[in-house]
RNA sequence: CGGGGUGUGGCGCAGCCUGGUUAGCGCACUUGGUUUGGGACCAAGAUGUCGGAGGUUCAAAUCCUCUCACCCCGACCA
């Protein structure tokens, strides 16, 4: 690939529409360009990383036993109204009319297309387990698309979907993806964490995220893991025992009594103003999970976790109630709320911590007052759960040893148990050896082409530009004539080149008529893992540079020996 | 959708507050020359509906109204 010939526009500058370091380099170093927010346009160098992240993640779906398809990228509306999907996911899925107006979507995920297809043509066990993949273009109309590739509204996708007759089944389907992404971000040169996560609006019962840990502004989630065993679950997720417990569950219980608290409508002021820990205040959030009223009860010090308190109240998703709303319902200003005299209408779910407290504060719903010495004898909870959020240096809940670690990371994988969500939905059963129809249980898999290659531009830079793990490289070596005027040295590094080529290696070859200094700059930017120097120096000594891009220190080999150095270092 | 911000040559920006007649700078680009291992130098040159529409004014990149696009923060999410 000579760069005389081919389209890498770099930029010296700093694009302003990027924030992330990723997201620059990608611009600077000519990877891509944006069409519309959230759309981009793959260039050469692009197209050839995004095709050697597909091979690896081809190869290790064939050898799991998957097979691989091609599923349009249009459907029709009606598929998605069956699964209940076309409402349940919002403006997210793109939605459309065709010339005849029969409502349309663009497929973000193939669920709906792939079970569709397995209904009509399985219908018997015996012809599970199967499992279908692609690799395919996805569309999101997300609501802010940003970060580059990160989070565009276009972007590409592997997915793959698992059906099996019964849970073991599954078990086995669902292990054997968890191996394959393994594999496959292995052979990327990327080191992933695989964590539990919640399944949100897929549906089903278990899922995973595998994420490259990052340590730059790039990690869009957050990461709890224990050190001292495998256990590891996104914040949303994230389980842990409690640092310590009250003290004051040693306590005698004492009568309640109001006190004044003029304008003490934070935990922070209400302690301030009484002089006492936050763990001693319970606070009461008020949500609504579809047209049910909840009352949160959470330990003052503590942070409620929306999607445990999700799970605890049955519904998919809770929503904070506004503070006109608070005010109607507890009949004082956002900050006062307490659990005391709540009604009927109100479901109290308490946090499990609550559950063991005696004499602490709570809002008294009236306006600048608590009451103190408040007990669970005052008050109804329905419900106890976990709805509090983990947080860093607490117990591990697995081995209950370890001290949680927070990191930050980039979500490059899932996988989900679904279940019969779909199947169900829409029909796809087999007969059982009883010649009874039942469901199909699916597994679905999702590993983000795109998203991946940005992750590890993010994962491995520095201030020069990218470095490329060597396997997602957009080229093996990048081969820099020091001087393109020169004719006798040109016709030495096209030899070179030549010889390279030969020899078997993807060659970025910069035959440019620029100065050194703009090639060596770029090949920083560009980032192959090992670069070449035909200069006139070497010329006449007989030797070529060889240098790697993660490393300061060059070395030269003499003119013979240069195509079997390189094969060695890079394939040893 | 709420809050904030930006649209001026391919890219990055100044000019706008305080309207004024040829709209400027750096980079990139073209031509010629010198230079040639870490983003060269000299000379000459080309490139603008100042996001769009409407308005105010003798006069609008500049003031007003509307509109579109993009960016950042939030809700959402792979």
């Amino acid at each position: 690939m000579r760069m005389s010939r081919t389209f890498i526009p770099t930029l010296r500058e700093d694009p302003a529409e990027a924030e992330l370091v990723s997201h620059k380099l990608l611009l600077r170093a000519g990877y891509i360009r944006k069409l519309t927010a959230g759309i981009y346009i793959y260039l050469p160098l692009m197209q050839r990383v995004l095709a050697k992240i597909s091979r690896i993640v081809r190869e290790e779906m064939d050898k799991a036993g998957a097979f691989e398809i091609t599923m349009p990228v249009l459907h029709p509306a009606e598929l998605w109204q069956k699964t209940g999907r076309y409402n349940d996911l919002g403006p997210e899925l793109m939605r459309l009319h065709d010339r005849h107006d029969r409502p349309m979507v663009l497929g973000g995920t193939h669920e709906e297309v792939v079970t569709e297809l397995v209904k009509g043509e399985l219908r018997s066990y015996r012809k599970l387990p199967l499992n279908l993949y692609q690799i395919q273009v996805k569309f999101r109309d997300e609501i802010r698309p940003r970060f580059g590739l990160m989070r565009g509204r276009e972007f590409i996708m592997k997915d793959a979907y698992s059906f099996d007759f019964d849970e073991a089944g599954l078990d086995l389907s669902y292990q054997k993806m968890v191996d394959a992404y393994q594999a496959a971000f292995a052979r990327c040169g990327l080191d992933t964490v695989m964590v539990e996560s919640d399944t949100g609006a897929m549906g089903g019962k278990s899922a995973h995220e595998f994420m490259v840990i990052v340590d730059t502004e790039g990690g869009e989630a957050t990461i709890l893991s224990c050190p001292d065993c495998d256990y590891a679950a996104n914040l949303e997720r994230a389980e842990s025992l409690p640092k310590e417990q009250p003290k004051s569950s040693s306590e005698a219980p004492r009568p309640r009594s109001a006190v004044d608290t003029p304008n003490a409508k934070t935990i922070e002021e209400v302690t301030d103003f009484l002089n006492v820990k936050a763990n001693r205040l319970v606070k009461t959030l008020l949500y609504r999970s579809g047209d049910q009223l909840i009352a949160a009860l959470i330990r003052g010090d503590r942070q409620i976790n929306e999607t445990k308190l999700a799970h605890a109240a049955g519904g998919p998703t809770v929503e904070m109630l506004d503070g006109p709303t608070v005010e109607k319902l507890t009949g004082a200003p956002v900050g006062f709320a307490g659990p005391v005299g709540l009604g009927r209408e109100v479901t109290v779910i308490a946090d499990e911590e609550v559950a063991v407290m005696v004499n602490f504060i709570v809002g008294a719903n009236a306006r600048d007052k608590h009451l103190v010495d408040v007990n669970l004898s005052d008050f109804r909870i329905d419900k106890t759960a976990v709805i509090r959020g983990a947080e860093p240096a607490e117990r591990c809940p697995r081995c209950r040893k370890g001290r949680l670690v927070s990191r930050r990371g980039i979500e490059v994988g899932n996988t989900f148990k679904l279940g019969t969500k779909y199947s169900q939905a829409l029909g796809a059963t087999v007969t059982d050896d009883a010649g009874n129809e039942r469901p199909i249980i699916m597994g679905s898999y999702g590993i983000g082409i795109t998203r991946t290659a940005q992750a590890a531009v993010e994962r491995f830079h520095d201030e020069r530009g990218i470095i490329w793990p060597g396997p997602i490289a957009p080229a093996d070596c990048h081969l820099v004539c020091a001087n393109s005027d020169d004719a006798a040295l040109a016709r030495a590094a096209d030899q070179v080149y030549e010889s390279l080529t030969q020899a078997g290696l993807f060659v970025l070859y910069d035959d440019r008529v620029e100065r050194a200094g703009v090639k060596f700059a770029d090949a920083d930017l560009i980032g192959i893992p090992w670069r070449v120097t035909v200069g006139a120096k070497g010329l006449a000594k007989g030797t070529w540079e060889i240098k790697r891009r993660d490393r300061d220190a060059a070395e030269s080999a003499p003119f013979d020996q240069l195509v079997d150095r390189l094969k060695q270092e890079m394939w040893p």
